[in-house]
DNA sequence: ATACCGTACTAACACGCGTTAGTCAAGATG
DNA sequence: CATCTTGACTAACGCGTGTTAGTACGGTAT
C-alpha cells in the first residue's frame, strides 16, 4: 500500500539533490540559487510522486497553519433559522479562496477549558479568527484581546481595542421605526430578542426603538416590548401573546430580526388579521426569503455578505503584519419598503 | 512579552522533571509509573503555566489532527439560501463536540490542486471528511475513496465503495406527488433543480415524480417541467414562465426544494391566483420556515439534522477504527401536510 | 552473595519541514 | 601566485511533541 506520505526527502532522492534544494526550488525561495535544470528535475520528482508537504510539519517549523476561524454564538439549537451565518460564509468564503486559507467554524458553546475557542490560538491550531455578536462577559475574548491575538469582531464591544465591522443597529432601527411613525402609526409594538444582557445587538435595536419614539414625543409602553429568542416560533407566541394581552391592539410592529417576524406574521394573519392593513409590520436583516413572504416584508437591509468578506479582509491584514493597528469598519444599512407596511 | 508559547520543557523545569514525565502524566499514559507527588507537581505546573500543547506538534508525533472537513458543493453566491447547511451543521457540531473535534468547512468551486479539498486530506490536515451531494464525477473524490481515507457522503454514489447516509428521495418525491393525485389532481407540475448531469439528488426527485404520474397512468407531459436553480428566484421565474405558457394550467405543482417552492408560491399569488385553491404546492426540505409560510407549505419533512449527526458519528467510527467496513445508511423521510396543498 | 524484579523516572530518537551556515569548485582580482 | 567573489549546492539544527529503550535503586527470592 501507498500509504506512506511521500516526503520532501522522497522527492530530493528522486530528483538526485539533497532535501534543502527540494525546499528551496518549492518555495520559490529568493537568495538561493538554483540553476535552471535542476529546478526543473525537482518540480518533476515533485509532480510525479504527488508530493504534497505535511502541513503539521510546516506549521512547526514556523510557518502560519493558513486557517483561519468563525465563532458564532448561536447553539446548534438555533443555528438552522440563523441565515444571517450563510450570508456572513458567503462573504468570508470567498475571501479565504482568494488568500488560500481554510476556515474552521465553532460556537463558543460553554466549551470551558479544552473546547473553548480560545484553545485554537493558544494550541496555535489557527492564524486568527473572527468572532460574531461577541459578548462583552466572554473571558476568552478579553484573553484573546490581552494577547495581541489577530481577532475582528462582527459585532463591536465598546471600549475594547479591537478591530471590527459592524452596523448602526441603533440608528437603523429608529429608521425603521420612523418608517412607521411617517405612515402614521403611533401605537407599535416591538419584539426584539432575547435579553441576554452581554449581547449588545438587540439592546441597541430596542435602543433604536425607543429613540424614534422619543423623538415623536410617543410614550414608552414597556407593554408593546416582548422578547422573541431568534426563531420563528418565538416569533409566533411572542406576537400570540402580544395579540392577547394588548388592548387596544398595536397598529404596527417592529421585529428586530426577520426569522422572528416571519413567525409574528403567520400568528397575525391566523387571526384572521390582515398584514399591513390591521398590523403593518417591519422587519431587520433582509434575509433572501423576506421578498418573497406573503405580503413581502418591509425590513432592515443588512450587508450581511459584505460583513463577512470584510471582516475577512481585515483579519487577513492582521494576521500578516502582526504590527497592524486596529480598525472598526461601519457599513451602511438600508431600509427595504416592501408591502409589510403601510399606512395607518 | 509572553509571546513565547509555553512549552512542555517549561512544565517540566518547573516542576522538576523530565519532559517525558510531563507528557507522561499529562496524557495519561498506561503503563507509565509516576507517583501521586510528582503527578500532582507536574499537573500544577502545567495549570500554572497555562500550558496547551502545540497542536501541530502533537500531529507531527503521530496524533491525529482533530479536525474533520464538511465539504458542500453549493458556491457562496448560492449559499444563503441553502438552509439545509445549517440543519446538517446542527446535527454534525453535536457530535463534534461530544468527541471534542474541530470542524473545517469547504465546497470543492473549481479547486484545482493546491486548493482542492483532496489536499486537505494529502497534507495531512484534517483526520476526515464528509461531502454533501457528491457528484459522480469529481475526481478528488475518486482519489479519496481509493486512497482508503475516512470519508461519508450525505447523498450517495452509486456503485461505489464509500459509507453514506441519506434518504430515498425518489421514493418521498413520490409519495409527495401521491399526496398531489389523492387530491384529484392530474394535471401535476414539477420545478425541479439545475440539470447538472452528475447531482443525483435531483434527478431521483424527478424519477419519483415520473414514478407517481405512471402508477397513475398519466402521461408524462414534458413542458409541466421545469429547472430551478435552488433559489427562491428562480422559483418565482420558471413559476411565472409557467404560468405564461402552460395551457391548460397546472392546478398543482411539486416543487423539489422548499426555498424554490417560497418563490414559485411568490409567482402565483402575484397573479391573484390563491394557493391551494387555483394551484396547490408541495415543496421538499420542510425547511424551519415552511410552516411559517402564507399559506404554511405542504412538504416533505427531510431529517437534516440527523442526517449531519449520523454522518458525524459514522465519519468518527471510521477515524478511529481503520478497519471499520464501510456503511450505508438510510433514514426515514415524511410527508408533512399543511395548507398549500388542497383537493382538485 | 548474587540474580532478579518492580518502581520511578530520563536520554534520545523520530515526525517532516524551513532555514542558517557552511562547502567546494571555477573564475575574477590584486 | 594568493586571495576574493560567485554560483550551486548541502549538512545540520530547531520547531514541540509522543514514545522506545534504557538507567538507577531499593527490596526480595535463591
Amino acid at each position: 500500500m501507498a500509504r506512506q506520505h511521500t516526503t520532501s526527502r522522497d522527492v530530493a532522492q528522486r530528483a538526485g539533490v539533497s532535501r534543502t534544494t527540494v525546499s528551496f526550488v518549492l518555495n520559490n525561495v529568493e537568495g538561493a540559487n538554483i540553476s535552471e535544470d535542476t529546478r526543473q528535475r525537482v518540480l518533476a520528482a515533485a509532480e510525479e510522486l504527488g508530493y504534497v508537504p505535511h502541513a503539521a510539519a510546516q506549521v512547526l517549523a514556523g510557518q502560519r497553519t493558513q486557517i483561519i476561524a468563525l465563532i458564532f454564538p448561536w447553539t446548534p439549537h438555533h443555528l438552522p433559522t440563523h441565515v444571517f451565518l450563510l450570508q456572513v460564509l458567503e462573504g468570508l468564503l470567498r475571501v479565504v479562496r482568494e488568500k488560500g486559507l481554510r476556515l474552521l467554524i465553532d460556537s463558543p458553546g460553554d466549551g470551558r477549558g479544552h473546547r473553548s475557542y480560545l484553545n485554537l490560538m493558544r494550541a496555535k491550531r489557527i492564524d486568527g479568527l473572527i468572532v460574531i455578536d461577541p459578548r462583552s462577559d466572554d473571558p476568552a475574548l478579553r484573553s484573546l484581546i490581552d494577547g495581541g491575538f489577530p481577532l475582528v469582531l462582527i459585532g463591536n464591544l465598546p471600549g475594547m481595542p479591537v478591530s471590527s465591522v459592524d452596523v448602526d443597529n441603533r440608528a437603523a432601527a429608529r429608521a425603521a421605526v420612523q418608517h412607521l411613525l411617517d405612515y402614521g402609526h403611533t401605537r407599535i409594538a416591538c419584539i426584539t430578542n432575547a435579553p441576554l444582557p452581554s449581547f449588545t445587538v438587540t439592546e441597541e435595536r430596542l435602543l433604536g426603538y425607543r429613540d424614534a419614539l422619543e423623538a415623536a414625543a410617543i410614550p414608552y409602553d414597556e407593554h408593546l416590548v416582548r422578547m422573541g429568542a431568534y426563531t420563528p416560533e418565538s416569533g409566533f407566541s411572542t406576537m400570540s401573546s402580544l395579540l392577547d394581552e394588548a388592548d387596544p391592539l398595536p397598529t404596527a410592529v417592529f421585529v428586530a430580526s426577520d426569522v422572528v417576524a416571519f413567525g409574528a406574521i403567520a400568528a397575525i394573519q391566523q387571526r384572521n388579521l390582515r398584514v399591513p392593513h390591521d398590523i403593518a409590520v417591519v422587519g431587520f436583516d433582509d434575509v433572501p426569503l423576506a421578498r418573497f413572504m406573503n405580503p413581502p416584508l418591509t425590513t432592515v437591509h443588512i450587508p450581511a455578505t459584505r460583513l463577512g468578506r470584510q471582516a475577512g479582509e481585515l483579519l487577513y491584514s492582521l494576521v500578516i503584519d502582526e504590527a497592524a493597528a486596529e480598525r472598526r469598519i461601519l457599513l451602511d444599512t438600508q431600509l427595504v419598503v416592501r408591502s409589510s407596511s403601510g399606512p395607518h
